[in-house]
DNA sequence: TTGTACGCGTTATCAT
DNA sequence: ATGATAACGCGTACAA
């Protein structure tokens, strides 16, 4: 903050004398009744005479009167924001969840702060500059961040409600999928076409983003193999970094070599169009030399003729901006606090495009 | 607003007794001194000694206070955010350069208030609700919306620095690219190889989505084909919503003809996409039958090899974050409001990657 | 260097 | 049904 002056001090009472903007007594002068009264008829209280109110309601349209929200939530004490923590604002499945929460909030009236605070390594912003956070908004939605502790206990203090999805916090509500089931399937996918080797490529959970992510599709994948009867340690591992580009470059070494597997598995639709760019350069054909299958069911998916498993993303944000909006107005309602720890599962299902076949057609290519 | 009862009221006086949050009394009553001196202390003001500093410091820490950004707004009259309005947050576009932008914003200080308005045909929220904007923000940025003139009245009247990229409107300071220049290019790029019978894959410009950007880059064709001599007419011009289903649908049609083109330009490389789904189901080689290319440099673009002309996305959100930024400043420091209408047209350039090549292997493929 | 006191623009309480 | 008025929590002239 410069030491710049405040805002217009001692305005002359006029309306709207210097910058447009008026204030409430502004109308309560024009319409010829008390602030109070101003205010009550604006917010639509029932008890205010009809007459006054329609007074006061064109006296506020005239003057373009619109209540302050500052000063609103300074005296109730609620801001009608909802903070919304990521990773990266950028990325399709962050990008696509709040899209779907920002809508559903603001149908009920509701803003969005948005925090961005990317990937730990790259100079990741802690949210540990409380400055940022506090008292900023009524509710918080996270998103497939991994929090440090330290972080988590900030966010605790802050004494608001808190969902998450995509990242499991104890006492927090949380919405997302079963990413063990939804590996699980997909491997089991590939092995029902009759693939014996196949190589997952995962994230590396030494990276802190998606942690929990990569450790429960790793999981799931391991699941499959195991009920299939198959080593565990079977597939060749790759961990990627959640991209397109790392996803290719690691591909590309795989599939050079001479006991190339027949099937790839990617953690994410984005790693595996990776995988399909490396499988393309190497001049192998989908799925006749190789499989390809991601999970996600990104929206460019279809391009590719992605095999896929879908989840529903965009709804994972309605969905939990509705969770947000219901204990908010339970809280609004009585001191009764919220939810506590509620879990909301959806779920997925396999989309089967063009990039996986069975093994067959991959073996006898090879051969 | 519900009839609920507002903040704690007349709080007994001891720090954070009930919700843990303490005011500005509580530490000036624990550092002994009064609040003014806390309020200077906290905000590094000059006129304090250094060992009421340090005793205001502690107090402050001990009791986890932070400045209400509420009660600092409504005192100061600025608010320490930024708007940003745009169509949606999933698309690629508009989520990379909001990207970009909340990062600078943030590295300032700055917060995000996200608005997305949908597009107008899908019951598109417009701006006309005052309520929503008024008085939230220090500073707007627009991120390619197509804006009716009443929502832009209703903008200007807000009164404050506004920045745009991707959209032109008279007086407000913009970032972009040359989308005429960029089509241009891209068409040229086609013709060089020796194309004659291009299509384009526009934006429908009756859509109320993009629409000068559909208007722009179509006008950059017909300037591209004028100058090679050709007539303007005689691509065939589709008209798309920007989407690759949308592309994906009309391409398949018109690479179905028996007459169909040796090469098609998409407006967008999401639509690109699209023609190439419908190109490889339809059986054809990209480019040995057709030649596909985009704009945009789209994140996944190379994982289709797919040649296009890139524009710096998330550069665009940053250079209009550092304008408003420069603007706000310069207003803190005095009544000069803001540079007007100034234009930042950001550069283009062809990259060339697999998706396209010389005529003449089409048209032997065709032969 | 520090303290006092007022104003920022509302909402909510208590009278009337 | 309406009007005064005290909070809400801070910044900041002005006085000391």
């Amino acid at each position: 903050m410069s030491p710049s002056p405040g805002p217009a001090r001692r305005r002359a009472p006029g309306p709207a004398t210097q910058t447009g903007v008026s204030s409430i007594h502004d109308v309560a002068r024009r319409a010829g009744v008390s602030t109070a009264t101003v205010s009550r008829a604006l917010r639509g209280l029932d008890n205010v005479s009809e007459s006054t109110r329609t007074r006061v309601l064109s006296a506020a349209r005239d003057l373009h009167y619109v209540a302050s929200p500052t000063a609103t939530s300074l005296a109730t004490g609620r801001t009608g924001v909802v903070g919304v923590v990521a990773p990266f604002v950028s990325r399709w499945f962050f990008a696509t969840v709040l899209g779907g929460a920002e809508s559903r909030l603001r149908a009920h009236g509701l803003h969005v702060l948005l925090f961005s605070i990317g990937a730990p390594g790259e100079g990741r912003k802690t949210l540990l500059d409380m400055q940022l956070l506090h008292k900023r908004f009524d509710a918080l939605l996270v998103i497939a961040c991994d929090l440090y502790e330290a972080e988590i206990a900030l966010l605790r203090r802050l004494g608001i409600p808190i969902v998450t999805v995509g990242l499991e916090v104890e006492g927090w509500d949380r919405v997302g999928i079963d990413d063990v089931a939804a590996a699980d399937t997909a491997m089991t996918h590939l092995l029902g076409l009759g693939h014996r080797r196949v190589a997952f490529i995962g994230g590396d959970d030494a990276v802190d983003v998606h942690r929990a992510t990569a450790v429960h599709r790793m999981r799931g994948v391991r699941r499959a193999l195991h009920r299939a009867g198959l080593p565990t340690a079977c597939p060749e591992l790759l961990l990627g970094d959640w991209t397109p580009v790392g996803a290719e470059r690691a591909a590309r070494e795989l599939l050079a070599r001479p006991d190339r597997p027949s099937a790839v598995l990617a953690a994410s639709d984005e790693m595996a169009m990776g995988v399909l760019s490396a499988a393309h350069r190497l001049g192998l054909r989908v799925p006749d030399d190789v499989s390809v299958m991601g999970i996600d069911d990104h929206e460019l998916a279809f391009t590719h003729a992605l095999t896929t498993v879908a989840q529903p993303v965009a709804e994972q944000g309605e969905l939990a901006a509705q969770l947000l909006i219901q204990t908010l107005v339970r809280a609004s309602g009585g001191p009764g606090v919220a939810g506590r720890g509620r879990l909301h599962l959806l779920p997925t299902r396999v989309v089967e495009r063009g990039s996986t076949g069975p093994v067959a057609r991959a073996v006898a290519a090879a051969g």
